[in-house]
DNA sequence: CACTTGACCTGTCCGC
DNA sequence: TGCGGACAGGTCAAGT
């Protein structure tokens, strides 16, 4: 599940890749992983070349020298893959069995450079998307439009982020992390890691969060963040970045995947509920729905 | 209007 | 060993 960590991993490894590479051919396999006009893609995507890459919350951005980019969204599983041949003789690295078997039979769209070197889609489970649109469009889109700052920009403030979370008063604040318009990036398991570092439980209403718990939950999603991001992000199953490899945060998790296992804090086992529809992972030591207990520094 | 639940997908795991 | 069903979760549409 690509969140902000990993699809920054994937946006960086992409930069150092791709840039001044010329599109020269490009194939899919259904039309609702690229649902693009295919005049469009002759006219604007072959031919181009890559500029720059970027990045909005969790959806990518391939950005051409024609004012057009390409918008990618990994939504569960999907994963984009450089291939050329240093990469596939030459790398020495784990991946490279995974690099050596592409395409495979979750390739759903295949970018080829006119170096003959490749960019490989693969979603097992094809809920991720690749979209081809003019610079003016992608701000008219709405997961685009409407979504919240960017957790991590030097421009975001505790406060803002504390605002917006306290627009959502009566949700539950897993499901308020979870929502794009909050607060840009967040997912599954950086909700559930960032509520244990705050000590909140996720089925707290808003409107029951003290400012200081949300000033420490704010706090806490920017280092998880950063944490993941230094470990290349978190592969559960499928994530991996653009040169094909693993990222190793679910090695430092403190809940997520942990059911079982004691807290990192208190020792009192970690189980795993149902929240907002979401599998969830706490300690009810450490995240007690009164709100009361008070968290001390984690070595986590 | 605010908030929650189901659909979209397919591979994996569990119980029988 | 095979099979049905639950489960995984980001986003949007539909429902309460």
């Amino acid at each position: 599940m690509p969140e902000l960590p990993e699809v920054e991993t994937v946006r960086r490894g992409l930069d150092d890749l791709i840039i001044d590479k010329v599109v020269a051919q490009v194939s899919f396999t259904h039309a609702k992983q690229f649902p693009n006009d295919p005049q469009a893609v002759k006219n604007f995507l072959i031919g181009a070349r890559v500029r720059a890459t970027g990045r909005r919350g969790k959806v990518l951005f391939i950005h051409l020298d024609n004012d057009y980019s390409l918008v990618i969204h990994l939504k569960m599983t999907g994963q984009l893959v450089y291939i050329d041949d240093s990469a596939r003789w030459g790398g020495g690295h784990p991946s490279d069995s995974l690099v050596q078997s592409l395409p495979d039979k979750s390739t759903h769209v295949t970018i080829t450079f006119r170096d003959g070197s490749r960019l490989y889609y693969n979603d097992q489970r094809r809920f991720g998307w690749i979209k081809l649109y003019s610079d003016p469009e992608i701000q008219s889109i709405p997961l685009i439009a409407g979504m919240g700052p960017e957790p991590l920009s030097k421009l975001t403030t505790a406060e803002d982020v504390m605002q917006r979370i306290r627009r959502k008063k009566n949700s539950g604040i897993k499901a308020t992390l979870l929502d794009q318009s909050v607060i840009a990036g967040i997912g599954n398991i950086y909700a559930d890691e960032s509520l244990w570092a705050a000590g909140i439980h996720p089925e707290r209403r808003v409107f029951t969060l003290k400012d200081a718990e949300l000033k420490t939950l704010h706090k806490e999603i920017v280092q998880v963040l950063r944490l993941s991001l230094d470990k290349g992000g978190s592969t559960d199953k499928n994530y991996v970045n653009a040169r094909g490899q693993r990222g190793s945060y679910i090695d430092f998790a403190r809940v997520f995947r942990r059911e079982g296992a004691p807290c990192k804090r208190c020792k009192n086992e970690i189980i795993k509920i149902r929240v907002a529809g979401r599998g969830t992972h706490i300690c009810a030591v450490c995240q007690p729905m009164s709100g009361t207990k008070r968290v001390r520094k984690g070595r986590g």
